[in-house]
DNA sequence: CTTTGCATTATTTTT
DNA sequence: TAATGCAAAG
């Protein structure tokens, strides 16, 4: 068949499987994003199925979005009526039609890690416990863990009745519980523990979505938990008793078993689904062969997986370079001059360069550098726009409009701007709401019969009435409009545009970008109510919140967030021991190590043609100095496939200055130079020169001495390319381009 | 009721 | 380092 023409024998086996379970093992960078769009293609055109009788589960937004377009250029029917999301999303258009028949409202919120920790939090208080010997983060964990464990509150308790503290965190645990039912709320596990109660508890449901879902495809099937596999499960089984399900994955690249993640649902996926079949893809088309050795060197190492060898057609390649540099400053630095480098030499476009790192934390040297460099970056994950205060509140008040119990966004915005309802108010609410089981908003109805003074009284009735004024409104405009109107009427506007400093009139930009990105996704989607533009914004995941409109920047981000991405050319940075691998208290035992070891493979495998490795010997952590050891992975790459390095003439010259020179910061230790860039003369005169194709005539442009003015006329070719530029009061200068200290503004 | 300042503590990775 | 929390003062 000539759609599956370009797919090699295995792809092609795979994407043309008839009926029942079918694993398909795709090592990096074997093609699977193609067979699985080439397989719903092959499927509808064949006519084995309807667009609406398949089901396809991504990791990400992004990668559904990226599907979607690709199998809509495959065939001919509308794809509209396909499901394609990640499991939480389809969980969530499962949980709206159905979630009635187990006790909850179809205007559930969905609270984020952030409101769990505000609700924990409240719990410890509550329960009169010791805030210091309950850490906030370790009992989210623990609870997340239980809840896709599937134990209940109930049952931990009693399963540690012996044990004082498991016990409390089972109280706070069933707390927890009772305060998201009251908010009419779900956490992140609940959108799949509730979809997946549903299904097994409601018959009818259930038939449905099976008897609808013919076939069912899962990606990245390696990092489904219990639940997932759960759900996979009991959605695939069909009424001839066989079980449907298509999936995908690569055992050597999970990396989130620290969430629950199974990497023995890849693994033993031929015993839980009896008769699959198995097609393994070896074949690599993404990167060099040296890149291909170095990545299976590594691998080999571990002993939890089945075991395969990726192989490529392609021979050689370019060594993977490896630097050593004295402290992370250093290692920015290098990164940015070898990035220049490979753009001067190589042509290699800015956006086709990622630099990876273990932690977050990392990315701010690096920011730094780049920054000083002149390199053009963006960073996935790194600041979270909707993580902003200004952009919570505002979501806040979207979350109560549309789900008056919703307790943590009340507490939120009550008083934001300040409307004089204080903490005693709010107390007061609090103790009727929970008295009377009610949420605190609901309680606010009650507010002239509970013991507050007059004008409490009637902030609070303001407040309620202007709630209850936006629950109207929200029914009858257009989501962005609503946002604005919602901005507008609460005084939230009025109240940054009366705050003049820097950070206010970011703030202002922050909310306009915001109601831009609602206008965006209104026009984008069908289904473009409130409710759904809620649900969207809190199922993005850090990869679908970057900015993709930026184009020809450097990438930054994490080895989890590349998973699925490719790049040109990549900077794995941080190759020290306790880094990566990270090790957290002293321990880190084979299960883990393991899992740094496929992070590892991971980052080695998103690299085309061109992969960089550094590592400091004195990293900063915690404002302190740290001596560092380079990572044991280090060793288990192949010697033929390295070249180590000094730091490239380039940065040696640079660094040789400084160290004899006079910059030598930093407080604490004035004896170690760690601010390397801090030397701003030094660097100024190896700024990136400006490129004769980015400037034109009649750009403005800052000149280092000179100040703004204006370009005439560009003359002459390559390096000896002039230009004329008029400055304001300092006349018309003639300067050569690949000298002069000059920026476009 | 709000603002300020000092002290403490946290860093894996994220839907 | 930077973010958060708590106490004290305005």
């Amino acid at each position: 068949m000539y759609l599956l023409d370009k797919l090699n024998e295995k792809q092609r086996e795979a994407a043309s499987y008839g009926k029942g379970p079918i694993l398909v093992v795709a090592g990096a960078g074997t093609g699977k994003t193609r067979v699985l769009t080439h397989r719903i293609a092959y499927l509808i055109e064949t006519g084995k199925a309807m667009p609406w009788e398949i089901l396809a589960i991504t990791f990400t937004n992004k990668a559904a979005n990226e599907m979607k377009e690709r199998i809509a250029e495959l065939i001919d029917y509308s794809i509209d009526r396909m499901w394609i999301g990640t499991f939480h999303s389809v969980c969530v258009r499962i949980l709206r039609k159905n979630i009635g028949r187990i006790g909850y409202d179809s205007n559930f919120v969905i609270y984020d890690t952030n409101d769990q920790k505000i609700l924990i939090k409240d719990c410890i208080k509550e329960l009169n416990l010791d805030s210091k010997k309950y850490n906030i983060n370790a009992i989210r964990g623990m609870i997340s863990g239980e809840k896709n464990r599937r134990i209940s509150p109930d049952k931990y308790i009693s399963e540690h009745f012996g044990e004082f503290y498991k016990r409390n965190v089972g109280e706070i645990y069933a707390l927890y519980e009772k305060k998201l039912k009251i908010a009419n709320a779900l956490d992140f596990d609940d959108l799949l523990l509730k979809a997946l109660k549903i299904l097994e508890t409601e018959e009818e449901v259930r038939k449905l979505y099976q008897d609808r879902f013919k076939y069912i495809l899962v990606d990245e099937y390696q990092d489904t938990n219990l639940i997932q596999y759960m759900l996979v499960k009991i959605l695939g089984q069909k009424p001839d008793g066989g079980d449907n399900v298509f999936v995908v994955g690569d055992e050597d690249q999970s990396i989130y078993g620290w969430r629950g993640a199974n990497i023995n649902n890849i693994l033993n996926f031929e015993k839980d689904f009896p008769g699959a079949k198995v097609v393994k893809l070896e074949k690599n088309y993404r990167s060099t062969n040296i890149i291909l050795n170095a990545a299976n060197g590594v691998i080999k190492n571990n002993c939890q997986r089945k075991g395969k060898n990726l192989y490529t057609d392609s021979k050689g390649g370019n060594l993977i370079r490896i630097f050593e540099m004295d402290n992370e400053k250093d290692e920015a630095f290098t990164v940015a001059a070898l990035m220049r480098k490979e753009r001067r030499e190589n042509n290699i476009e800015y956006s086709d360069i990622a630099v990876l790192y273990r932690t977050n934390v990392q990315s701010r040297a690096l920011e730094e550098g780049l920054m000083r460099e002149g390199i053009p970056y963006k960073i996935v994950g790194g600041l979270k726009f909707y993580e902003r205060k200004e952009i919570k509140d505002i979501m806040a008040y979207l979350m109560l409009v549309y789900n008056q119990k919703d307790n943590i966004s009340f507490n939120r915005i009550v008083n934001v701007p300040r409307r004089k309802i204080g903490l005693k108010t709010i107390g007061i609410i609090e103790d009727h709401a929970n008295e009377t089981e009610v949420s605190k908003f609901e309680a606010c109805y009650d507010a002239s019969e509970l013991n507050l003074t007059a004008a409490a009284s009637k902030n609070i009735s303001d407040f309620v009435s202007m709630i209850e004024m936006l629950m109207i409104k929200k029914d009858v405009m257009p989501v962005s409009e609503f946002i604005r109107e919602v901005y507008e009427t609460t005084g939230y506007e009025s109240m940054l545009f009366s705050d003049d400093t820097v950070e206010g009139r970011s703030r202002v930009e922050n909310i306009e970008e915001f109601l831009s990105a609602a206008k965006d996704f209104e026009e984008r989607y069908e289904e473009n109510s409130l409710e759904d533009f809620l649900a969207h914004v809190s199922l993005l995941s850090d990869v679908d919140r970057t900015d993709e409109t930026q184009k020809n920047t450097v990438t930054l981000m994490t080895v989890h967030s590349a998973k699925g991405l490719e790049f040109d050319t990549v900077f794995i940075t941080g190759l020290e021991d306790g880094i990566f691998p990270i090790i957290h208290q002293d321990d880190l035992n084979d299960d883990d190590l393991e899992e740094e070891r496929r992070l590892f493979y991971v980052a080695i495998t998103r690299a085309k043609r061109m992969l960089y490795i550094t590592y400091a010997n004195d990293r900063m952590r915690f404002g302190n100095h740290e001596m560092k050891i380079k990572s044991r992975f280090l060793k288990e790459i192949p010697d033929e496939c390295i070249e180590e390095n000094q730091p490239d003439t380039f940065a040696a010259k640079k660094i040789e200055k400084l160290e004899k020179g006079k910059h030598f910061y930093g407080k604490r230790h004035p004896f170690v130079k760690n601010s390397f860039f801090k030397g701003e003369d030094d660097i100024k005169h190896e700024r990136p020169r400006l490129k004769s194709d980015v400037i034109r005539p009649g750009d403005k442009v800052m000149h280092k001495a000179w100040g703004i003015g204006t370009v005439v006329q560009i003359k002459g070719e390559g390096n000896s390319k002039s230009v004329l530029i008029a400055f304001e009061n300092k006349g018309v200068k003639n300067l050569i381009l690949e000298y002069a200290p000059i920026e476009k503004i």
